[in-house]
DNA sequence: AATAAAACATGACAATTATCATATTATAAA
DNA sequence: TTTATAATATGATAATTGTCATGTTTTATT
């Protein structure tokens, strides 16, 4: 098994901040395993009794309301942290973590971890800091549910998943997502979801090989309201 | 002017992990004033150089969409402290702060707090536990936003004013707040709040005096679909 | 008290979005 | 490969919500 002190994926998250000890007795009790796509990690109301380092893959947090659908509220890729704010409250989770492709990934018991938290300034700011660029996410996010349409919704989430998780070689975005994850994403109906992208793909400004979504005209998405 | 060790409010947020020393020295830095209903106390994009604990009063804070509405995103109210993420983040602020009633505040420096910060290991992780908090209830309202109605959240939005922060003797609500603001916190048209607020009156789900307003059945509001 | 300016209220209508029905594909399982 | 199942697609219609117009009430100002 890999050693922590050696990852290169921590560089991208918070661990970065911890001291070489500190990484090295994480390294020691922390499992790693892979998911699978479709595999629920954690259910919402679930006590979530750690961390999980993404190495690979990409799943979504969601949270199902009270008409039976599932809201997603963010999604955590390669590089990131899992489960950061049920390690910080000791409330359980209120979200459902579910991969959305094979996944692998490092679980570090909150306990081994916690303590860090407590004693390592460093690391607790670098968390906060993580935290509180969350917490601006998430306002940007309430706006645009509260102010803006399904169709301007659903052009933003494309160019979000383009730019932040990028685009395979033929051009397609590298996050595959089902018609119903759209529509969970931006808060729609699964229906409506599929008639606004096929709008898109009439109008030019996305292309579908399958299920696999191109953007073709990044401005035109961007100027629609 | 008061001082900060002795100042009860203090009990009620982060600030009551600091030191004895630590709070005589924000003590001798930190500017106490009275900030009148309707003062923007900082703006969008603007740099916010240190936090405010409010010792009374509340305000709320917004952001602007592109289509001019103001989406309001959080209340913060006595004995909380105004400009968390902002310490934290190096960031400009995302929304907008605004009295809604007089308040009074305590405004502590960036530069003095931001020390104990890095510092303090019980104080950033009770600040990383009020964020962890606050993104929580973030979640929680991206759901709403994408899953409920109008009148659904409408009377949410009056419950959690009811119980968050409280009736006047007279049983109205504590916080007094317009039909526009109402709108911006559900994020809908002023005139569409408007309306659902005359239909839970007809329903006799509400009673109004003036613009005040007095849960009377809130049981009803809650079975709401 | 008179006047102006907000804030509140309601009707009429348009636009957006949800729901239900029903095809048509894809994908997985036998 | 065939069959079953799930995902995608689209039409028709209903429900929700926004917009504009207009009137009333409240609040602030002279």
């Amino acid at each position: 098994m890999g050693k922590c002190e050696q990852c290169i994926i921590k560089q991208f998250n918070s661990l970065k901040s911890l001291t070489k000890d500190e990484l090295v007795r994480i390294s020691n009790c922390k499992t790693s395993y892979t998911i699978k796509k479709g595999t629920v990690i954690f259910e919402e109301g679930e006590a979530v009794n750690g961390v999980y380092c993404v190495k690979d893959g990409i799943c979504k947090l969601s949270k199902l309301s009270e008409n039976g659908k599932d809201q997603i509220v963010k999604m955590v890729v390669k590089g990131q942290l899992l489960g950061q704010r049920s390690l910080v409250s000791d409330e359980n989770s209120n979200l459902q973590a579910t991969a959305l492709n094979d996944m692998e990934v490092c679980f570090i018991p909150k306990s081994e971890i916690i303590a860090d938290l407590q004693k390592n300034p460093k690391f607790s700011y670098d968390v906060l800091k993580d935290m509180a660029h969350d917490l601006k996410e998430a306002d940007d996010i309430i706006v645009n549910m509260a102010q803006k349409s399904v169709r301007q919704r659903l052009a933003e989430t494309l160019i979000h998943i383009h730019n932040s998780f990028g685009v395979n070689p033929d051009g397609t975005l590298s996050v595959l997502l089902s018609r119903e994850d759209f529509a969970n994403i931006v808060g729609t109906a699964t229906e409506s979801a599929i008639r606004v992208l096929s709008q898109f793909k009439k109008e030019g400004l996305i292309s579908t090989i399958g299920k696999q979504i191109k953007i073709e005209n990044i401005e035109g998405l961007k100027r629609i309201e």
